[in-house]
Order: C-alpha cells, then structure tokens, then sequence
DNA sequence: TCCTACAGTAAAAACGATTTGATTAGAGGC
DNA sequence: GCCTCTAATCAAATCGTTTTTACTGTAGGA
C-alpha cells in the first residue's frame, strides 16, 4: 500500500513540493531542465494526484454530477454517453446517480453529490419541485438536461416536448385516428405533462375535441407499458395511442399483438425517443426522434463552460427540435 | 455563495470543531444535549460536510468505480443498477467509467478512478492484459465483474459463460442445427472467447467437428450485427447462428429478415444475456439468460464488504449459472 | 559599476475535516 | 476529605495539495 505524495517527488528531484505543483499545473512557470526532472521522478515513483487535497485546496473538484430519471432507458444512457465523451475529454470524471423518477431518491443522490463537491450537475429532474438552488448557491453550476429552464439565470438543454406531442397527434390523425389514447408516467413529469399539451394542440388545430383517453402508470418501463396495454384491453380499444417514451410502447405493442391486435389496421400506435430498439421490434415502432447524444454533449459543453469561465459566461437555455420517424406501427 | 464549514457549525453551537466531527462520526461519544444542539446548528446553517476533506484526512472516500465495457448495453446498466442500489443504501457514490472496450480508454478512465481516490473499483476489464494491481497497490479494493478471477487474491463475480456458449450450441444442435456460425466481438473480450469455448465443447460432446464458422465484429452493437449479417449472406448462410450478445443477435436477425431470411426455418438465431428487448422483437429472441442485477449487487455487497471490513474479508470467486430462454427464433 | 527586472525556485500558509492526547469536572470508593 | 476513574470536551497536529510571498542570481540598461 504505497502512497506516493507531492513531496516524495520533490525530495526524489530535488526540488520543492511547490515547484511539483507548478510543473503539474503551470508547467511554463517552471525551466525545461527541472521539468524534466521532475516528469522523470513522476513516472518512477508512479505518482498519482490525490484528487482531494487538490480540490479542497483549489476549492472546486474534476467531478461533476448526472442525475437522470432512468437509468434502464436508452434514452438516458445515450445522453449519458454524449455527456461522458465530452467530460472525459476535458478530465473530468462524471458521478452517475439514478433518481429513478423518486424525489427522496433524488433529494439523496443530490446530498451525496453535494458532499462530493462536484463541480457541476446535469440533471433532468424529477419533478418541477426538485430544488437545486441550496446547490447553487454553494457554488455547483448546474444544468438542466432534457428540461426547460423557465429562468434566465439557468442553462439548459431541451427538446421541444410539446412539439413532439403534436407531431405524433396530428401524425396520428393523419392516418384516421379518431379516438385517441395516450399513455404516459405521473404527470409529474414535465417530460409527460408537455407531451399531452402538444397531443391536446394537436387535436385542437385538427377541430376535434381535446379530450383524449389517458393511461397514467407509475413507471415508464416496459412493463408498465403492458400494463397499460391490459387496460385498454379491458376498457376498450382506442384506435390510435401515442405512448409518452418507446419503452411504454414497446411493451404495449407487444401485449397488443399478443392479444390478436393487428396494428396499424387496428390500432396506430407511437412512441417517444426512437430509441435504438423500437426500430427492431415485430411491428416496427414509430417515434418520435431526438438528437440524444447530441443532448448530452450540448449540456455537458455548456456545463463545463459555466465551471471554467464563470466570467464570460452567459446563460443558454437551449431548443432542439424532435423529427417525427414514421415506421409500421402507424398507418 | 455561502461555504458551512464544521468550524462554524461549532461556533454557532458553542462547541469546539472536534465535536463536531464526534456528532458526525461517533455520536455515542457526545453526550445527548451536546448532541442535540449540535444538530440543530447544523440543520441551521444548512451545513453539507465537504468529502474531500473529510477523505483526506480520514484516508478514502465514500466513492467506488464502476467501469464496465459497454454503457450502451442493457445488461451493464442492469447491472449498473444493482451496483447503485446496493452503494447508495450504504452512502456511497458511484462513479461509472465506460471503457468502449477500449484499453486506452480504460486507462485513461481508471486513472481518473485513482486520482479521484475511490475507495474500491468495481471493474468488467476490458482485455485480459488490464493491470489492476497497481490500483490495489495503492489501497484500492478490486472486485471483477462478470469476469471470474484467476487468483484466489481477488473477489470476482461471474457467471458461467463456457456452460452458456454450450447450452446456446447445444440447443441449436438439438433443433437440428448442421453449420453452426458463431457472431461475436473481439475474442481478447473474455467474454466471447469462453463463449466460444463453450460451443466448441457442444459440438465436440454432440460428436461433430468442433469447428465453427466465424465472424468477428470490431464492436458488440446492433449494428455490428446488422454488419455481420450480411457478411453471412454474402457468403453462404450457415443454418444455425450463436451471437455473443442480444445486441448483435437483434441486428442480424433485424437484417435477415428484411433480407427475406425465414427465422427458425431457414436460420435458428440465439442470443445471450436475454436483455428486455429480447423478447419484444419481430421474431422473439432465444436467449441465454445471466442474474444481471444480482451480478451487479453481490459484486458491490463484496466490494464495500472488502472496503469496510479488510479483517474479516475473505475474498471470493462467485459463479453464477446461465440459463437457457427458448423462443421463437430458435427451432 | 550600479540598479532594475525578471526568471526560477523555495518556504510557509492555507483548505476543511479527523484524530490524538490533554484537560476538566463530577461521581464514587475509601 | 482525598484519590481515582470516567465521561465529555477541547486544542492542536495532521492529511496532500495549491498559492502567495519572498528570496536568489543573472541579464540588460544607464
């Protein structure tokens, strides 16, 4: 169990524990000659900075926080992926926590977070009540990931949801869609609740009524989207149903061909994401598609900015438009 | 940009810093109205103990690492999330490193891991030539993760990946499988290699020639598979198909169906890891189906077992058992 | 030749918690 | 009444960096 420190390296080299710091993080303060000395020493003795006594000193640590609701869902891991090819690259190590859409949950993951010190959090939060400024106001940047900021002062990176939902609606009547259905997670949700205004719109730009046949679950998952499916089953089936994220849809449209439901004839049925998978399944799903990856990166870019440049900084709060991806599952 | 340090917690609560520290960390040594008071200047002043300092002074954090070879894998964020469930039960952090199979990477990420100081490090090693013990050298607890250990020096989690290759193989040859192709990654991955090993051993004990039409793919994804897929129809379909992951299985049997493939008859397709979305595809997916989350939580109970009482511990090589999912896509 | 400027380095003071050893005040035994 | 023992608290040292200030020597300008 050896632990090599700062001052080793400098005893080694024969120089000070302050000149090591300056060749690790001001190399051009120091001459080339005890630069190299001092790299040599490094590598023979295999020192590795010790992360904490650089951030408590420095005040800031080389981490920061992603908080997303479901780690289960694709959607989440490709933004995760975008975030971490751009956190990565600038050194910094991202902390992964899984609030799986449970405010306590969250509420505990941010503590710990926060304990952390990380230098920054993404988040996409739980529900409107997630109260991030105890956090901000002790220093850690934070953006919103997939969620509209309704202030001036906060970045974030979205995805038009209400837009999204009106594409899938008026795609959905498009294709003689009368009865309507739509299927999503708590309401809570902004995500959700954003979805079902744009379906709303939709129907009303369309003349119809905006009252649309709701399934409410407690999770987002497949499963739940099965559950779903079996209540429709019962209730009766809509003709049309437009599914708040795929993986809903993808265990819908399975109960649904599973009970002899032919779609699109009988039922027209879309999704939310296009994630890799809704592509693959019986009946191809359509969705609606985000620019995922490009999500993470954006935010983690503009993250990494407020950290690093907290003077010229301005606030973004960032729109990406979704693009509706027709596929078999509707006509 | 208010900073709470332990130091004016005790102020405010007329008490020195080192009672402080006692309420936080040994409160049955501070007597019940001390105690009392303390927490109220706490909750008071919104106090957050900073874990880089409490870390430095205490030796290790209350983080541990996860690095895993494919985010974008169902089955790592399965067991991702039996990983996160069990470390945030016990407050500790994750922080999860995605190597993309790739060793420079890996190294790159486990470097920020020992920088960051974790306190153990919960690893799917991306190659065999991974070098771990320079971490252990340095106090940092090492579990392996889906990945048996060879030494009786480290705890690993696994599961039988030889007996899975051979269920996945034998199963093919009882549906009358003849030319049997194996799909999969980079046989350095460990994984696809005793996988491999496994389907060689079932055509051995079925008394065939245990040679295996192979195709190698740089990456284990869908569309690795899809790549794989008509490399197989260019050259002469096998009649029988092993695929190392559900991903790659989803993408060739995506493709050969659009290729006019009939699935069982013409080809029998399996998978393994039996991910959600196998059995929601066109034609469902034979599977081989792992413990996943039970992998990621006995891996994390073992680890902070290892981390929290390095007395006791015993290390261990635990080996799970795969199972064999029959569905449609096998005869 | 002297003074200034500057580059390069060292010494020392932080950062915020934990931990050790010392100190105090009561309680109890004789 | 004195001594010992224990419980409760405090003061100070410490973890490994970074950063500021101070110092040295050499080069260039007058």
């Amino acid at each position: 169990m050896t632990v090599v420190s700062i001052k080793e390296v400098a005893r080694h080299a024969g120089v000070s524990p302050g000149t090591v710091s300056n060749v690790l993080n001001r190399p051009e303060k120091v001459a080339a000659a005890t630069r190299g000395r001092v790299h040599a020493s490094i590598r023979e003795l295999g020192f590795v900075r010790h992360g904490s006594a650089s951030s408590l000193r420095a005040g800031h640590s080389r981490t920061i926080g992603l908080s997303v609701i479901d780690i289960g869902n694709p959607f989440f891991t490709d933004v995760a992926a975008g975030v971490e090819e751009v956190a990565s690259d600038r050194g910094y190590a991202v902390i992964l926590s899984n609030s799986a859409g449970d405010q306590t949950k969250e509420d505990r993951n941010l503590l710990t977070l926060a304990e952390q010190r990380v230098r920054g959090l993404l988040i996409t939060p739980a529900a409107e009540t997630t109260r991030l400024d105890s956090l901000r106001q002790r220093g850690i940047c934070v953006v919103l990931v997939d969620h509209p900021a309704d202030r001036s002062d906060l970045c974030s990176v979205a995805v038009n949801d209400v837009a999204g939902g009106a594409l899938a609606v008026s795609h959905l009547l498009s294709g003689g869609g009368d009865r309507v259905a739509f299927v999503s997670g708590p309401l809570t949700i902004r995500q959700c609740l954003d979805r079902k205004l744009g379906a709303q719109q939709a129907l009303l730009r369309a003349g119809r009524d905006p009252g649309l046949v709701e399934v409410v679950t407690p999770t987002m998952t497949a499963r739940a989207g099965q559950q779903a499916a079996e209540r429709l089953l019962a209730d009766g089936l809509p003709d049309a149903v437009f599914c708040a994220n795929d993986l809903l849809a993808l265990g819908m449209l399975r109960t649904l061909l599973q009970a002899g439901v032919r779609m699109p004839d009988d039922v027209s049925l879309i999704g939310y994401d296009d994630i890799d998978f809704a592509s693959a399944s019986p009946v191809s799903l359509s969705s609606i598609r985000q620019p995922t990856q490009q999500l993470g990166r954006t935010a983690a870019e503009l993250l990494l900015d407020e950290c690093d440049n907290p003077g010229t900084h301005t606030h973004q709060q960032i729109m990406f438009q979704p693009e509706l991806t027709v596929r078999e599952s509707t006509r």
